[in-house]
RNA sequence: GCCGGGAUGAUGGAAUGGUAGACAUACAGGACUUAAAAUCCUGAGAGGAAUUAAACCCUCGUGAGAGUUCGAGUCUCUCUCCCGGCACCA
């Protein structure tokens, strides 16, 4: 019996694959270029889960597949370190962030270390390294010179009791998950960046992308772009007018009443002639102080109040119509402001029931008629709002900017980045809604670039999401100091050929789509797109079907899984465990499936004769191309029960060809890359196999002459006939007619129809 | 509520409109073994008829119902349930 001794030989072939560098990605290539990027990890101090590496796997071995097909490859991988994470364990235990980053960080390396990853090492990126952040800086600052960055007042949830700004995940319903106190809005000036300027040409461009077509809606959706128009309505006895977005122009005979979100300007303006002006006040103070969880919590419940004195006119038919303001209306979107018609829209119906108010159901007109009649006109609006680009927080990359009391808001000259982030002693926020940089006086005041006089620091930080906008950009030249990428490199690998990641469907996509573009306007890259193809991953889920999470105590570590079964074991579990996108739940009892198929191809090896054995062809053949579609396709499930089936059929026979084999290790090799390159050694190679040429399929042996083909009698298959692969339909249908069975079945009726699919079926239609 | 994706044996799953359940796990029986593990062989959708026994044979079967088709897991419509995302977007 013998044995697999996969720690000796894994060990072994990290150690040479290492050693030789055959991994190292060439610049200067003439071969065709392929880049592969994984989404790049989050280094969080509960190390990698078995789910992380499913996506790690399936590039690893399309990349090892694109290499041997004469591919020049680019596959590496980096760390998305900033963010709350650790800025949170560094408050807990009273670190430096940077120090459990880096701990983090070589956890995670052992871990895919022992996976046995084609990574290209020398290329490994870091977020937080101020070499990588002073180009996410310098982007910041183009954006600001075109314009693209602004200050704005914007509401943060604020625990009046943490003294502290808090992220939507940091909440535990509307209360602090921390102390428990109930959250507030509070408005601070934050910078902001004008996504919604690319909203038209993110949206347009989607049919330039080969990606999931639930990905591209999911964008679609989020961008949310509708046509309609923009109406003013007059409001009686006073100069002023409400403007309004519908989309449904048509339905403005039935428009009973308009409704203001709590937060319009307007309402202040009206406040002079408001009849029930404390009921208002009381009214806006409330919503003002609703987080938008409590908000929605309501439900459906609509509630409001009619502005008691202000009335509206309809343009449409000069009626007076109440006024209210009610939190259904949403300050953020359209103009803050809607015409209610109850007869046709669901929300305005519910709302004019409980304030007993009239429903008109007047007969459509013509949309676009009525809006130039009214001097209204056609317009589009987004649910894509502009992205608030502050954090209040230390463990971020600082915004480049210096505020002078005499030239405002002035971006740090380029030849200073990166504006480092400084040491701190404290890394609590600082009470007051800033930073904590903002307690680092020596680092906040400085001078202006402009006039020379006395000035500070932007002192807020960019969010997470800042640095994983770009960072596939800065692997085709990683160690560039004058650039954020070299024009020759970014023309060579621009764009990524393959994506690869889950959960962030929409906002990470759609942020380093925007920057993207962006850097496409200023000339920085070449091509209008970053992601040409993104291949979506599913989740792998605890045996329990929960989520692998601390809290449940259901993780399992890849480390012990390679311990005990090997990293060839465990790469083609992974892939065999179903659809690559589709979540499914981990399963130690079916790894040994995969484990005694690496069993088993270790001990065919001593079946291997030098002769072809011709029973094997057609297998092989028909397992090469198999495998080599169903990697292109990401269907490695499949792939890797074609390679069983065809391990049974070598068993079966009891010996195989050295070419065949040869083959079938060279298949093997993106999936289970050790073993097949020791056996592969074994056969006498000096090269590993992993820069052999990929196998073509020799379709001439799929072909076979004779098939057996079904016959069909009303849809049921009666009997099988052997037939010459191109067989006339009337040899076909001579030869169903000559089968027993079936000669047995066409006594039973009339024959009505008889025809012949050639290769597929044969079938007869009685009556 | 809206959007997206699903539903196939005990389980994960396979199947360009053409022999449903490949491949694998679990299970049962057998071989090997003092024994167990490992390994190998065999079986298996449900039901029925028949037989010494087996092959062979028949009916039903891919969430439910209708439809298109010579033929539907696959296409169309209606419905049920599950998962994911967004949630009052005018």
């Amino acid at each position: 019996m013998i044995t697999y001794d996969h720690k000796k030989i894994e060990k072994k072939w990290q150690k040479k694959w290492g050693d030789s560098g055959i991994y190292k990605t060439a610049d200067n290539s003439n071969k065709p270029k392929t880049f592969v990027l994984d989404m790049f990890p989050y280094p969080s101090g509960e190390g990698l889960h078995v789910g992380h590496p499913r996506g790690y796997i399936a590039t690893d071995i399309y990349s090892r597949h694109c290499r041997m097909q004469g591919k020049n490859v680019l596959h590496p991988m980096g760390w998305d370190a900033f963010g709350l994470p650790a800025e949170n364990y560094a408050l807990k235990n009273k670190v430096h962030p940077r120090k459990a980053v880096e701990k983090n960080i070589a956890n995670f390396k052992s871990q895919l270390s022992k996976i046995g990853f084609d990574y290209d090492w020398s290329r490994e990126i870091n977020t937080t390294d101020p070499e990588y952040y002073k180009w996410t800086q310098w982007i910041f600052l183009q954006l600001f010179k075109k314009g693209l960055a602004y200050q704005s007042n914007e509401p943060i949830n604020w625990c009046p009791s943490c003294m502290t700004g808090l992220a939507n995940e940091d909440l535990d319903g509307d209360l602090c998950e921390r102390c428990g106190t109930k959250v507030e809005k509070k408005a601070l000036p934050q910078w902001v960046l004008k996504i919604t300027a690319y909203a038209d040409r993110m949206l347009d461009d989607l049919s330039l992308l080969n990606w999931p077509e639930h990905i591209k809606e999911a964008q679609r959706n989020w961008i949310g772009r509708s046509e309609g128009a923009e109406i003013e309505f007059e409001v009686s006895q006073t100069n002023l007018t409400i403007k309004v977005f519908t989309t449904r122009p048509d339905t403005l005979f039935g428009a009973t009443y308009m409704v203001l979100a709590p937060e319009h300007a307007l309402v202040r303006e009206f406040l002079s002639k408001i009849q029930n002006k404390n009921e208002v006040l009381r009214y806006i103070e409330v919503s003002r102080e609703k987080s938008d969880i409590e908000r929605n919590a309501e439900g459906k419940e609509k509630t409001g109040v009619e502005l008691k004195g202000i009335k509206a006119i309809n343009p449409a038919n000069k009626k007076e119509i109440p006024v209210f303001i009610a939190d259904y209306v949403l300050g953020g979107y359209g103009t803050g402001a809607i015409m209610a018609v109850p007869a046709h829209d669901e929300r305005d119906r519910e709302f004019a029931k409980k304030f007993d108010l009239p429903v008109k159901d007047e007969p459509f007109v013509d949309g676009k008629k009525i809006t130039e009649q009214v001097g209204g006109r056609m317009t589009t609006m987004y649910k894509l709002k502009d992205w608030v680009f502050s954090r209040q927080r230390y463990w971020g990359e600082p915004i480049p900017i210096i505020h002078c009391p005499k030239d405002g808001a002035v971006a740090v000259p380029e030849k200073d980045l990166p504006v480092l982030l400084p040491d701190v002693e404290a890394y609590e926020p600082s009470g007051t809604g800033e930073s904590p940089l903002a307690n680092i006086p020596e680092w906040v005041n400085t001078t202006c670039p402009t006039c020379g006089g006395p000035a500070k620091r932007e002192t807020n930080t960019m969010p997470q999401w800042a640095g994983s906008s770009w960072y596939y950009l800065r692997f085709m030249d990683p160690h560039n100091a004058e650039a954020l990428v070299s024009k020759e490199h970014e023309k060579y690998w621009d764009p990524v050929d393959v994506y690869v990641g889950g959960d962030h469907a929409v906002r990470h996509l759609i942020y380093a789509r925007f920057w993207h573009k962006f850097l496409y306007d200023i000339g920085a890259v070449s091509v209008p797109e970053p992601f040409a193809r993104l291949e979506f991953l599913g989740f792998i889920l605890a045996e329990d079907g929960r989520k692998m999470s601390k809290r449940y105590g259901n993780i399992i570590n890849p480390d012990d899984v390679v311990a005990q079964y090997g990293a060839d074991t465990f790469r083609l579990y992974e892939m065999f465990i179903g659809p690559f996108e589709n979540t499914t739940a981990w399963n130690t009892n079916a790894i040994v499936g995969t484990a005694r198929f690496v069993e088993r191809v270790w001990r065919l090896h001593e079946k291997v004769v030098d002769e072809q054995v011709l029973a094997l062809d057609s297998t092989v053949e028909q397992t090469v191309k198999k495998v080599s579609e169903d990697i292109e396709a990401f269907k490695f499930n499949t792939a890797v029960s074609q390679m069983m089936i065809c391990l049974n059929a070598f068993e079966k026979e009891g010996r195989v060809g050295r070419m065949q084999w040869e083959k079938f290790l060279q298949i093997l090799a993106p999936f289970a890359p050790h073993i097949a390159d020791e056996l592969w050694e074994d056969l006498g190679h000096t090269e590993s196999i992993h820069v052999s040429v990929w196998p073509l399929a020799d379709v001439s042996k799929l072909v076979s002459a004779t098939a057996t083909i079904a016959v069909q009698i009303n849809g049921k298959v009666r009997g099988r006939v052997e037939i010459a692969t191109n067989a006339s339909e009337t040899e076909a249908l001579a030869a169903a007619r000559a089968n027993p069975a079936v000669a047995l079945w066409l006594a039973k009726g009339k024959e009505l129809k008889a025809l012949y699919v050639p290769g597929r079926i044969i079938s007869f239609v009685l009556g």
